[in-house]
DNA sequence: TTAGGGTTAG
């Protein structure tokens, strides 16, 4: 392959040939051939882009991964990084860390997509930790550095080191729109949302819109509803402005201003865009507006597992959990074969939507489909939702059975959330021995959550142990614990 | 030549 390649790879890539996906492919096969025949086509400008088209071909990754895996010591830094960013696309992490490590030369791009890398997994921890390294290096920071960094402190609440990021970028002059609209997010993510407005405040960002859709979400995070409107009414619209609005509309259960929306995104063309339309399946669903959301689903082009996640969601929350059910099967069975599946929060909507309509054996066949047909370790929050179906159903034997499994094989997973499905299927069938072994357990666990303690009180009260039940609230009114208003779900 | 701000399901 010689010099210039890249170009040419680079043209594959172009709007106007993005219609004819089998003939990019078959290009990008053709000079994956040439490449393993060949080392010289790993050159600088012609692998990067050639790793940019592989997104949307996940069936040539694992040639180019042999591919480049054995050439990965000698990559230069810019096709070491685009293979970084691939791997890290993937969730490939292993691999992304690999070449990471065997760079002879880390340029502040490459250390940027390892923060990438990391944050795509939800390791925002890491993401601080390799910043930290960073600093200690005298690593050069771009905008894309303090965003990650910003991004990682969102998400662990790292409220200090936030600020602490913020200040630099005031003392270094960088008042760019990226590490602003940062800066508001994560404001807005520790709950501190005049911060937020202090930020919008400060930038100079008429024409900006992912600025203006920021501080929008803020107020969305944030509850703060009125003052959602109120931006959006002065912005122009566009696809993430309006998907935001239907944000605002699902929160608030004011369908209203969403069907008005609605008709904007139609006026618009937005009408394609599947992040929006899954947005306006959600509105109508959390308005209890049901048919309309499936109208709104049907209608979607290109659905994704969001898109049927959202319906399935919306028939097990309204208690049409044989509808719900049925989706789901339709969704294995028509998109397999566009590569589709289901993912953990669809298999929580389902388990949910079973335990709210007894369907006690389709709830079971999804929880072991999760693990034993698509790869997925059931999280406590799934094995909760199931052992919430089964005490529903009187199952109790079977609920006790996976609740012993869990608190022998991995403690993680005794959470307890666990054990307040557990000790309500044993209340709700009368099984005080077993309750008061879970009792035990949940109070080891020292949960802070009042309404754990209200459920045990009774629990104890229902045994007859009026001691037990007396000094729980004992405890719980020295520990200052309140129930919430409108929290009695276990009560 | 590689990274990088705003949006959707629990």
């Amino acid at each position: 392959m010689k010099k210039g390649s890249g170009s040419a790879v680079s043209r594959l890539l172009s709007p106007s040939s993005l219609s004819h996906g089998a003939q990019q492919l078959e290009s990008l096969r053709l000079f994956l051939s040439r490449a393993q025949r060949r080392r010289a086509a790993l050159s600088a400008d012609a692998f990067p882009p050639f790793l940019a088209a592989c997104r949307s071909f996940p069936s040539l990754a694992s040639q180019t991964h042999a591919l480049a895996l054995k050439y990965a010591a000698d990559l230069h830094p810019a096709t070491a990084t685009a293979l970084l960013d691939l791997y890290g696309r993937r969730g490939l992490l292993r691999d992304a860390l690999r070449v990471f490590d065997e760079m002879p030369l880390r340029d502040p791009i490459a250390w940027n997509a390892l923060l990438s890398c990391f944050l795509r997994q939800g390791l925002a921890a890491d993401a601080l930790s390799t910043f930290r390294r960073m600093t200690e290096d005298g690593v050069a920071f771009t905008g894309a550095t303090l965003s990650a960094a910003l991004k990682a402190c969102a998400s662990l609440r790292a409220v200090r080191l936030g600020k602490q990021i913020h200040a630099r970028a005031i003392r270094e002059g960088d008042d760019s729109l990226i590490t602003s609209t940062s800066l508001i997010d994560f404001y807005s993510a520790c709950g501190l949302i005049q911060n937020a407005f202090d930020v919008f405040a400060g930038v100079d960002c008429d024409k900006d819109a992912a600025i203006h859709n920021s501080l929008i979400s803020a107020c969305v995070k944030n509850r703060r509803f009125e003052e959602a409107f109120s931006i959006l009414g002065s912005a122009t619209p566009n696809a993430v402005a309006l998907t935001c609005a239907f944000s605002v509309c699902s929160r608030s259960s004011n369908p209203h201003y969403g069907k008005q929306a609605h008709c904007a995104a139609i006026r618009h063309g937005f009408d394609s865009d599947t992040t929006l339309c899954n947005a306006i399946v959600d509105m109508y669903a959390k308005c209890g507006e049901l048919s309309s959301a499936r109208l709104a689903f049907e209608r979607i082009h290109r659905k994704n597992v969001v898109s049927w996640t959202s319906i399935i969601e919306a028939y097990g929350s309204h208690g049409h959990g044989v509808e719900a059910w049925n989706l789901f099967k339709k969704m294995e069975e028509e998109e397999s074969s566009n590569g589709l599946s289901p993912n953990a929060v669809t298999f929580l909507s389902v388990l949910s939507a079973c335990g709210h309509s007894g369907l006690v054996d389709e709830g079971r066949e999804s929880f072991f489909a999760m693990r034993n047909k698509y790869g997925i370790d059931p999280g406590p929050e799934h094995c909760s939702s199931f052992i919430d179906l089964l005490g529903r159903a009187g199952r109790i034997e079977e609920a006790w059975h996976l609740y012993g499994e869990l608190s022998r094989r991995s403690s993680k997973k005794l959470t307890s959330a666990v054990c307040v499905a557990m000790l309500n299927a044993c209340r709700a069938n009368m099984d005080l021995a077993r309750g008061e072994q879970v009792a035990e357990h949940l109070l080891e666990l020292g949960d802070s959550n009042p309404a754990s303690y209200i459920l045990l009180s009774n629990f104890y009260a229902a045994a007859g142990k009026w001691e037990r039940a007396e000094s729980l609230r004992r405890a719980m009114r020295n520990r200052q614990l309140k129930k919430e208003v409108g929290n009695s779900q276990f009560v």
